[in-house]
DNA sequence: AACCATTGGTTCATATAATGACCCATATAT
DNA sequence: ATATATGGGTCATTATATGAACCAATGGTT
């Protein structure tokens, strides 16, 4: 890994539940030493990505991002182009969407479409989920380079709920299966009473870069609404990697003759 | 410069104006080796910061940095902070506003209040502006470190107006005198018929960070408007200055004593 | 008040990773 | 057909990144 990706690293451990961090935490979430870790932060404040409270020497990102993501979003505008279709699905299941990238060790949730009935699954934009337990996670896994599966079931994985899988060759076992039919399931892996329906969204390489999911609350699925779900989220992913000018993973294709259950 | 740095340059040259590049051309820009570029680009590429088109093999900015500015902004609002007191500044004046952040060798233009009048000012989020013949560029080389106007003063620069000036000692004289008074003027420099008045922001280092302006038609500036809008900004320049935590240089203190004209 | 465990920050000999001249295939002009 | 672009890749040389050890300061604990 290349000193100019280890130092990208740590813009991605920022996030809405650890906006800011001191230096020695950052070092140790990175796994660097202190110093490099400092001359990275130093490169990125130069350029205005990170910036340091001058109080508590804090470090968080900064201000010239904004001018990135505007310059990217009006330029290329995914929001545009995925935002309908994710309402399209909202409204063809009744049930909350979201699509999501995957950033580091999770998913970032980028875009929602909620669902209009009272109850429904709630979720904020920028929230990071896990991989390991959420449908996103592991339809994402499905499809992502062998090495990210392996890095990530070496470590030892941390149980959200009493439904969450964390042996290493179970969840092997569930991300083939995701494989074979292109659809991910969490029921209740991440949240107690919270079903989850995912499928892999696609670069330009082939290569999963998200995943989008519905949201149910568990007491509205049956074998009938999980079918219907599961093959709405397929169609859908295929549109949105279309719309993003991705292509599909060529076994992604083959999903479709298979039994969705 | 560090590796690290010299790759963050990189990012810096996007722009709305150049919202995609080739490799060949990213490297002559910056001024590295294509096979330097290219490395960092891939770099860049693997957390999302750029992407590639696969078919015009032109590189532009990633997915990965909406999710960076969305945690930015949710956490530290600076949009939340900094847009009230800039339509403060645009309802005293009357006139167009904007707040921009220094990046690279040009400023980018943030944030904007539109004056409510039928004859404006009107310009785009995002726009970037060049440092030497815009009243924002100056008052910000004018609290800049040394260094910086060097280097911006070894180019040669283009004028943009037969207004412009760019003899690199005229430009000095013109930086003294915004460091002088914390005000800088442009007197259709930029384009025909628009005049500027700015004053830099800091940071919590009490470096220049970005600028606000008042952009009006040259038609509406007389000795008394122009003494009134320079008053206006130079006060909203230590508020917004204040808003974000930052501490003005101690000269820019000393200007309240100096008489606007 | 002495103690230990943190923190942010710094130094410098060593080891590792960055560099760029050179090469290739392809595409678009001349 | 020749010249000059382009994106991409290789590899010996060299410059840069690295991290153990080191401060000074802060904040609990005993």
């Amino acid at each position: 890994m290349s000193t100019v990706d280890r130092a990208l690293v740590l813009l991605d451990l920022f996030s809405e539940a650890m906006p800011e961090s001191g230096l020695s935490e950052l070092a140790r979430l990175a796994g660097y030493d202190k110093a490099t870790t400092r001359r990275f932060l130093i490169s990125l404040g130069n350029h205005g990505y990170v910036e340091q409270d001058p109080e508590t020497k804090k470090y968080r990102l900064g201000a010239a991002l904004l001018r990135l993501a505007h310059v990217r979003e009006t330029t290329f505008p995914v929001t545009d182009l995925v935002l309908p279709l994710l309402n399209g699905l909202r409204d063809e299941t009744g049930e909350t969407t979201h699509f999501s990238l995957a950033a580091g060790n999770s998913m970032a949730t980028m875009m929602i479409a909620e669902s209009p009935r009272a109850n429904r699954v709630s979720l904020e934009t920028g929230e990071r989920l896990p991989l390991h337990c959420t449908a996103s996670g592991i339809a994402w896994l499905a499809f992502a380079p062998e090495k990210t599966v392996q890095r990530l079931l070496a470590k030892p994985l941390k149980a959200q709920t009493k439904h969450s899988e964390i042996d290493p060759t179970r969840l092997r076992e569930l991300i083939g299966a995701a494989r074979e039919c292109g659809i991910a399931v969490a029921d209740q892996s991440y949240e107690d009473e919270v079903h989850g329906i995912a499928a892999p969204v696609f670069d330009h390489n082939a290569q999963a870069s998200g995943a989008i999911a519905v949201a149910t609350p568990v007491s509205r699925i049956t074998p009938e609404t999980s079918r219907q779900i599961k093959a709405a989220v397929y169609k859908a992913a295929l549109d949105i990697t279309k719309a993003l000018g991705g292509l599909p993973d060529r076994g992604f294709y083959e999903c479709q003759k298979v039994d969705l259950q």
